[in-house]
DNA sequence: TCTAGTATAAGGGAATAGACCTTAAAAGGC
DNA sequence: GCCTTTTAAGGTCTATTCCCTTATACTAGA
């Protein structure tokens, strides 16, 4: 269990079909970066800590702090404000 | 320029040839991760994040906060403590 | 201007590992 | 036990990666 996002995706319950539908990629891609058989893209990644409202640095254990900074006004932001 | 690390490199005064071998891949390879050709795989963004003293996010403009995140004890840590 | 040195980028190709598909194995309810 | 849902494994095909070599850019000095 390289990254944390099982965790964090039962906490949201949500199937890795569900999830890797909102990723657009298939279930077994991703049930593959949950293993750690696979390195999730950073694209991917992001994504991954915008729905579950961390940081990237959370997810791969960089940090054990769960909130993340602000979100930046240009890229960052995927589910935000308007 | 998808990602950060060239001004920070620059910062740091090191050249592509010293961060790259501090990395262990080819100064080419880089390259193209500064210029956006290549994704740039996670282990290495970590360490980037590492030698830049800031975090994951930061590098990948999820946020515009400079400062790490508060590193964890078991994964985390490259540089640190002994 | 020419050369030499340093730094970054481009081109090409072998090897990798990525993503998907199908199928198998768990897990859970009845 | 059976049926459904969910997750993991096996296999294949393609795209990407990484490195090597080469080229370009930039600077300094004679």
């Amino acid at each position: 269990m390289y990254y944390r996002i099982r965790d964090l995706r039962e906490d949201k319950d949500l199937t890795q079909a569900q999830l890797s539908k909102l990723l657009g990629i298939h279930q077994t891609t991703y049930s593959d970066y949950e293993l750690g058989n696979l390195n999730i893209p950073i694209p991917i990644i992001s994504k991954l800590a915008n729905l579950f409202e961390t940081s990237v640095d959370y997810l791969v254990n960089l940090t054990d702090e769960k909130t993340p900074y602000p979100r930046a006004g240009k890229e960052g932001r995927k589910g935000g404000l308007p």
